[in-house]
DNA sequence: GGTGATATTGGGAGCGCTCTCAACAATTTT
DNA sequence: AAAATTGTTGAGAGCGCTCCCAATATCACC
């Protein structure tokens, strides 16, 4: 296996054309299929590799998809040892997808702040130029982001974003699941239900709040039943908005928080203050990381379809035809994992 | 901002010539400093970033460097829904030392066997043309990957490996860990301790159980204090050798495991066989996923510096000057982190 | 103030591929 | 059976960069 095969020395092993060697390995029509046969052994023969930087500068495609994640939050929970199950969804989702494609996925991380992330985008399509990039929240609802993209011409999928469907969007629906846990909660009997916020610059949380007060004002029970905290995602501000919750006169009967940290907020909370879950509070989460089993009690809680999201925007990514901007709305379901933090109110 | 700002855009902008500019891009010397400067003002105006797959074309560095994992053992986790640490690190390492010198991590999966992963890791590399690569267990053992790369003058890093020094390779005392773990067992008046080892194809294993015999052969105990099952780094595989272990005469006082899930396994089996942790069982185990925590009790646990290997890899790996393949070996330490998962022999 | 050394510039060639397009072969149509 | 269509090939050009090297500018020193 010499150390560099090129396209030339397949072609002159096969004695062929550059161009046929090109047709063979690109899959492209009008090759006599015995011809084909013989210079994909050959390929075979010399272990050949097409080098995709070459595929790249002749015009071609890069085989490669950019996938963006936030920065901050995701050093953040790195950071505090605290595992990254929404990375791993992601790249779990994304290199299978990719995979199947013969792509390869490439993952950054960029700045929170529209300025910043505007030129780290910019110098990372000029250099890697990707075939497509995936955008997550919060920088899936950035417009500047989507305008650059658009102006370079690079098609993006947006996740967890909901819109006219000009670009690629894959989400699911996020107010339904959660006015259907706000129900669930509601048929146990909970008068007195805390939403714990994440962040109001996260549409996903955005929809979610929508969905939770559209059922409290679609059920019976009081106007009062239902209010919202604001955390950010992370355990101090959580802990500290519920603890602040409990000082009221009406306490709650059941909490939701907007990720499993939060909710881990809460049990801590709960558990210092004396009050037994589920007993004395149902607690349910969105997010549905690994160590949600692990809590005591386990914890209850909406899983995002992150890897099956990812999968599905890589595949439309790859799949466009050349030259076509892809498009699209896609919604994917997400499930409710029952645990044992909830229960009918005591 | 153009779409496509080139080289050449750059250099007739400023009025100067394309070799100028690129040594100002690449930090080239030989560029008076008023025309560097004016040079890299212009770059910024014209928000220019120079295209990686040119620059490899051109015969530079690629700015890439590929980390490989083990297919089928990250894919299981990840199916399994556990979460993926050593991903987790991976990334957080290799990416956060990347971003500094301005390169891009690449990660991939091959298959275990040899054929298979052989012919991954060419298509790969020649695919890719990475600077460098980056091989974790158990494929940093198998040297018949690190055979083709040698060919290919791709320069490698072997992480969890430690071999003559002929190739990069960093790595923790894992011989040491293990001893230093089953001594303070010792102390701790234990005299029947079970290492319930992963798999003999990875050398970090082979390791720790020759330091957990070191112990116990320099302990003043009997011979009989301590021996090795085998599991396969999983749950049920783990907890079936801890079943038939507490099916003999003197059941083990204290185990070892080799990594998280097989001492969840062995949790729970204690719990479930009326064994109290740690009164009547003490449980360690190597890697300290985040877990850990929630287990009931938190397990004490060693924990590989996983991060900081990768991250020392890639500095090594890219800051090896151009044509030179860089070796050497580079010890991290571990840490221990002891929780309530240990206790005196009650 | 000249001479050799050294620092600074830019132009040609080429990396390995795909694109475009022209040439030729195999088929179909009339 | 000739003409028209379609299928199959390969050669030239060019993508944006770096290498190599020649040309020029600057500097040190006697």
């Amino acid at each position: 296996m010499k150390s560099k095969v090129t396209i030339e020395d397949v072609a002159k092993a096969a004695g062929v054309g550059r161009q046929t060697v090109s047709r063979v390995i690109n899959n492209g029509p009008n090759v006599k299929p015995a011809l084909r046969q013989r210079v994909q052994s050959i390929i075979e023969d010399l272990g050949y590799s097409p080098n995709l930087s070459a595929k790249r500068m002749g015009g071609g495609r890069s085989y490669m998809i950019l996938a963006i994640n936030d920065r901050a939050r995701t050093l953040e929970n790195w950071h505090a040892g605290r595992g990254n199950d929404w990375v791993d969804q992601m790249l779990y989702g994304g290199m299978s997808e990719c995979e199947r494609h013969n792509y390869h996925l490439l993952f950054e991380l960029i700045d929170t702040e529209t300025q910043a992330a505007l030129s780290q985008l910019s110098s990372a399509i000029g250099a890697l130029r990707p075939d497509g990039v995936i955008l997550t929240p919060p920088h899936s609802e950035n417009e500047a982001l989507v305008a650059l993209l658009d102006k370079r011409g690079v098609p993006c999928a947006r996740i967890g974003y909901h819109g006219d469907g000009s670009h690629v969007e894959v989400f699911m629906d996020e107010a339904k699941a959660a006015r259907e846990v706000t129900e669930k909660l509601l048929e146990l009997g909970h008068t007195r239900i805390g939403y714990i916020a994440g962040s109001s610059s996260y549409g996903t949380s955005v929809a979610r709040i929508a969905g939770f007060r559209q059922a409290i004002a679609s059920s019976c029970v009081s106007e009062t039943a239902g209010f919202v905290s604001e955390g950010d995602f992370n355990f101090d501000t959580a802990a500290k908005a519920f603890a602040e919750t409990l000082q009221q006169a009406a306490r709650p009967t059941a909490i939701i928080a907007d990720n499993d940290e939060m909710a881990f907020a809460v049990l801590h909370i709960a558990d210092r203050e004396g009050l037994r879950v589920p007993n004395d509070l149902s607690v349910v989460s969105f997010e549905d990381t690994p160590g949600v089993r692990f809590s005591v009690p386990p914890l209850s809680a909406v899983r995002q379809p992150t890897a099956a999201m990812i999968a599905k925007a890589c595949e439309v990514l790859i799949t466009a035809k050349a030259g076509n901007i892809p498009k699209g709305s896609f919604e994917l379901p997400y499930t409710f994992h029952e645990r044992a933090s909830i229960g009918p109110r005591d």
